[in-house]
DNA sequence: GCATCTCAATGATGATCGTCACATGAAACC
DNA sequence: GGTTTCATGTGACGATCATCATTGAGATGC
């Protein structure tokens, strides 16, 4: 695969990894999602002309907790998992970070380091803007920024609800939510109730993770809810699921009112 | 004490409570450290002219979870509780916010209705400022908005880490680390490991719900802390809180590394 | 083919923590 | 003054969930 030298601002050794494949800002699948769909045509002609792509293999690291923020980074395609690690080195998946989601921008504007580590979940397609791009960006067209600042309010918003639930909700409520939640990404719309059948991007570890709690108590948790017909687990590794009905999952932790 | 009479937009019963007492955007207690502080004196004027003054006793609501957002609420004095509540009625309190906070502005901008009830702590001084006026700023004024921007970009770090300490420490490590937070807060500096004494503005049970426990087990914490002598509570309701030594506190939830 | 490795499942055990119950104490109200 | 009310403290009990250890299954490599 040709390789495109390109002289932008770097993060060391990205350059040589940009891809010929034809991609650019213009025709990004994702574009229409990102915080950038508010820039004029000159203006992302800018981003397309100092950005620097690269795709990655799962397990492949974006960034680590602590590193320099030198820009942002843009997903194109794939699934980017955002991770701290505790005192031991066991990882808690915090976000899963979809296409169209720019990662990085709150160290960039709080001019801090990255306060957690990005890392590939499936095969996925980045961009990498620097600092300077970006900031010029922002003081150019302010709707930029609103949009970032809708973004992170969004963002707040989920991770309030997590500690919310976290605190008020059982493993198995939080667990079973979790499940509807990555049905919910896979089949970006599905409104009937009916049922479906997706490939977990994620292990039972991180799943855990993702919840609080122990990858065995969540393999316990999948056997209770196999056992009442909730759902089922096959495939390579138990990582395809299958809800015959996405209601009754959603019972779990749904508004049991009027018990 | 008299009261003034405003026309502004209004969000219904406040018209009223403006007191006369001579507090304003540009006296104000907490201006610096506010979103507001990048405006010009003209555009500070603009909010002056149209911010709707209120002093709250604790316990008074500010806004309900579901409430139509209107406007933006401005802390100058006092002290605000975030609350959600669960199916059951108990509340979980998320956030404290101290003078110089401005709350709302997140479903401001996402144009959703509060996902979160606001309610006085202490006695505060809070403004509201209108939807009209707000917008109005963040167009004419670019540097408010990457204000609001850093202000989400912290507050979600600190959301980030609170699920991350829900997750990986114990109730135990939980409760010192928000004693920890609390004494900085009332506190604002003391960077010396010396003793503290301060008065918790909050109760046991709200205590609990802030590090997703039980106001028992917060009590029974409260016990073995004591024991242990890194803490002591008296006063009415007891709380007062002595450390007499901050450092021994912050191990209790720390970087006990090399163990 | 076999060895190795990683992840998942499962069982046994025990600690932490939530639940229920009741006692205490302080403030508020009549 | 006495009663009520509310928040806290404390004990006993039990459920949930974490920990440890073991087995099995699938993937990879030689």
């Amino acid at each position: 695969m040709p390789v495109q030298a390109v002289h932008v601002e770097s993060n060391g050794e990205w350059e040589r990894t940009v891809p010929a494949i034809g991609t650019n800002c213009f025709t990004c699948q994702a574009r229409h999602r990102t915080e950038w769909c508010v820039l004029s045509d000159d203006e992302l002609r800018l981003i397309d002309d100092n950005r620097v792509g690269r795709e990655l293999l799962p397990g492949e690291v974006l960034f680590n907790e602590g590193d320099d923020c030198r820009g942002v980074y843009c997903v194109e395609t794939g699934l980017i998992g955002i991770r701290k690690y505790d005192a031991e080195g066991n990882s808690i998946l915090l976000h899963l970070s979809m296409p169209g989601e720019t990662l990085g921008y709150r160290a960039l504007l709080t001019d801090t380091d990255f306060k957690a580590s990005a890392e590939a979940l499936e095969p996925s397609r980045v961009c990498f803007i620097g600092n300077r791009t970006v900031r010029s960006l922002l003081e150019q067209n302010p709707a930029l920024g609103l949009r970032f600042l809708k973004r992170a309010s969004n963002e707040l918003e989920e991770a309030e609800e997590k500690i919310f639930h976290n605190v008020t909700l059982s493993v198995r409520a939080r667990f079973a939510h979790l499940l509807a939640v990555l049905i919910d990404r896979a089949l970006n719309e599905t409104d009937g109730t009916a049922g479906a059948e997706i490939r977990l991007p994620i292990s039972r570890t991180d799943m855990a993770s993702m919840i609080g709690t122990t990858p065995e108590s969540v393999s316990r948790t999948i056997r209770k809810l196999e056992d009442e017909g909730i759902v089922h687990f096959s495939g390579a590794g138990g990582r395809t699921l299958t809800v015959p009905d996405l209601e009754t999952l959603a019972n779990e932790f749904g508004p049991q009112e009027y018990l």
